[in-house]
DNA sequence: AACTATACCTTGACGATCTACACAACTTCG
DNA sequence: CGAAGTTGTGTAGATCGTCAAGGTATAGTT
């Protein structure tokens, strides 16, 4: 129930980090993964999956190489670096103090 | 310890929000509070308080009233509506499932 | 031949936040 | 007395991530 939520600004790249740590993936892989593990409160737009992915790898957190997917065809394989696993550990210690607090205060008396 | 994190998109109208609960308040009170009550961890921008402010009372949310401030100076203190009560409810149970998700991927073995 | 699912990507607009200012009154300290 | 700090409101410009909406292409199904 509920329908799915917009995502929150910043929360992206954390999300498509940590997805990448199971497996490299191609991005529609990711986009369903993070939709399907979220119980479908989370959805990731296409307009914001692929500039993130690109963004990602410009800063070098992420790498990508063409290889065949599970259907066959040909798709663009991403896979994290080490600079993405530190990455990473920081944004999801940033996300940790930054959802603590907001909690917090989000659920005082 | 730690630097105030920029906030997330979003996030603000709902701290605010919140933080009139406790009593009206003017617009600096808001953010000494949030800053206060989050340990230090969040941090509010003038540049993003009043146009959140102004934001919030075009919605209905809240409304101002000019009086005088512990100081003796004058002050805008804001104070919650009826649907700004009701908006609060709704974007705290948003906020509740969006970071429930989000801690769910992150924490993943 | 049409439709669906998979897979990639771009463009334009929007909107919230940040940085950096400007203004004003009152207090404190040298 | 003058300078700096605190309280308090506000705006202008820029940045940046996301969204809506579209385009391209292949493969399989009907």
């Amino acid at each position: 129930m509920g329908k799915p939520i917009d995502l929150v600004q910043g929360t992206l790249d954390l999300l498509i980090l940590k997805t990448l740590t199971l497996d490299p993936m191609h991005g529609w892989a990711i986009a369903k993964r993070i939709q399907q593990v979220s119980g479908d409160v989370l959805q990731v737009q296409q307009g914001s999956l692929y500039p993130a992915l690109h963004r990602l790898e410009q800063q070098g957190w992420i790498k990508a190489r063409w290889a065949e997917s599970e259907t066959g065809r040909q798709a663009r394989f991403y896979s994290l670096t080490i600079a993405g696993r530190k990455q990473l550990e920081a944004e999801t210690a940033n996300w940790s103090r930054l959802s603590a607090a907001i909690n917090l205060i989000v659920s005082e008396a």
